[in-house]
DNA sequence: GATCAAGTTCATCTTACATCA
DNA sequence: GGTGATGTAAGATGAACTTGA
């Protein structure tokens, strides 16, 4: 963990730190030049804080726009890792089909129950004719099972058309393409102006049942291999390639809630730091006005702020002496209560707020020459 | 060649709002 | 004026696609 804090001009002394944070090492940084505060935070990618989520609700309207901002590409960058997954697992209900089914690698219990009970989303003929073409070998790049899949989707959509079907899928979200009519007029008409070949992208909503069975398979597995893939596709009845794309499209959304997680935590972090600096900020002021009273008040050998490497914490290095020849020291309270730093789910991320001991950093850091 | 992440496209759904009978 | 049905636009969501590594 890296931590640079400056009183003062803040431009001057941390400036190129956060330049090099920035740009280089992608960390996440706050400058708030208005309070002549610089910080800058790197955290270790082993912080569990999954009790983060409990907090992401508050204050939202200006998440919104500062997870805009920590979503660039350079913010996405693996600061923190946090473990975004539920950790309660999903509530079974008895009665719920998704329970009929075993996950093809035999680990989520009930294994060998294979399809029965599933009838939802059901393509009788083409699906298995897809299947088999991929599991012959054949390549699942978009080139190819894509392209073949905008055509299965469609003619099961014509084979259909033949009824006077209205509405595709019902407003639950739980469409069957076996047991609810598909969209007719809209897709026959789109069809005929765009492709000549009556192939254009027809999307499909996943049954609930589906989702929620693609969701526990991702709980075990959030990737999958080939032989996975096949036999997930095989029991929801689905192309691979639908399973192998709701499992990239699902860890997508796994990270892009994790950077919103990540957003709000380092928005609070920089709310406590900004407190922070503001209080160091009156202190310095009330001590200056101290020293100018009484100029013979202060006469202490110039500080730096340094990081104890061990703890993590703030330490005082001091180095010159004015008046004696001794060389640096080093002062560095340790906590000793293993709690000090709790509050946070991420250890060690306060180095000051946490601190009961405010003198400690208090006179620390306030000497100047 | 297969796989993945990142970014994008686009069909579909949801919601709020307006209009009309 | 209140109410329900209908239409529409905007935003959200998610499946599918493209590209580059």
């Amino acid at each position: 963990m890296e931590l640079g804090l400056s009183l003062g001009d803040a431009s001057k002394t941390f400036g190129t730190f956060m330049e090099k944070s920035h740009d280089r090492h992608h960390n996440h940084h706050v400058t708030n030049k208005s309070l002549g505060f610089c910080m800058g935070l790197s955290i270790g990618p082993n912080v569990n804080n999954t009790k983060e989520t409990d907090q992401q609700d508050e204050d939202h309207d200006h998440d919104d726009e500062e997870s805009k901002k920590l979503k660039s590409p350079e913010a996405e960058a693996p600061i923190v890792q946090l473990d975004l997954l539920p950790n309660t697992p999903v509530q079974r209900n008895p009665s719920s089909s998704a329970q009929l089914l075993a996950f093809p690698w035999g680990q989520m219990g009930g294994g060998g129950v294979g399809g029965r009970g599933f009838d939802v989303n059901k393509f009788p003929l083409v699906v298995d004719h897809q299947a088999e073409t991929d599991q012959d070998g054949a390549s699942s790049s978009p080139n190819n099972s894509a392209a073949s899949s905008f055509q299965t989707d469609f003619c099961i959509y014509n084979n259909n058309n033949n009824s006077n079907n209205k509405r595709d899928f019902d407003s639950s979200g739980s469409a069957a393409l076996g047991n609810h009519d598909l969209e007719g007029e809209r897709a026959s008409s789109r069809n005929s102006d765009d492709d000549e070949n009556g192939c254009t992208r027809k999307k499909l909503r996943l049954s609930k049942d589906q989702s929620a069975f693609l969701e526990e398979s991702f709980k075990e597995h959030n990737t999958l291999n080939p032989k996975q893939k096949l036999a997930l596709a095989k029991q929801l009845n689905l192309r691979p390639r639908q399973v192998e794309v709701w499992f990239q499209n699902r860890r997508a959304r796994t990270k892009l809630k994790q950077t919103e997680v990540d957003c709000e935590y380092l928005k609070r972090c920089c709310e406590t730091l900004t407190e922070e600096n503001r209080r160091l900020h009156k202190e310095l002021q009330e001590l200056r006005a101290l020293k100018s009273s009484n100029p013979f008040y202060m006469q202490l050998p110039a500080t730096t702020l340094t990081m104890c490497p061990s703890c993590e914490r703030v330490a005082t290095t001091t180095t010159n002496p004015p008046t004696t020849t001794t060389t640096a020291v080093a002062t560095t309270t340790h906590s000793t209560d293993p709690t000090s730093n709790k509050g946070s789910g991420r250890p060690r991320f306060y180095p000051f707020s946490h601190n009961p001991n405010r003198g400690h950093q208090s006179t620390t850091s306030t000497s100047e020459k």
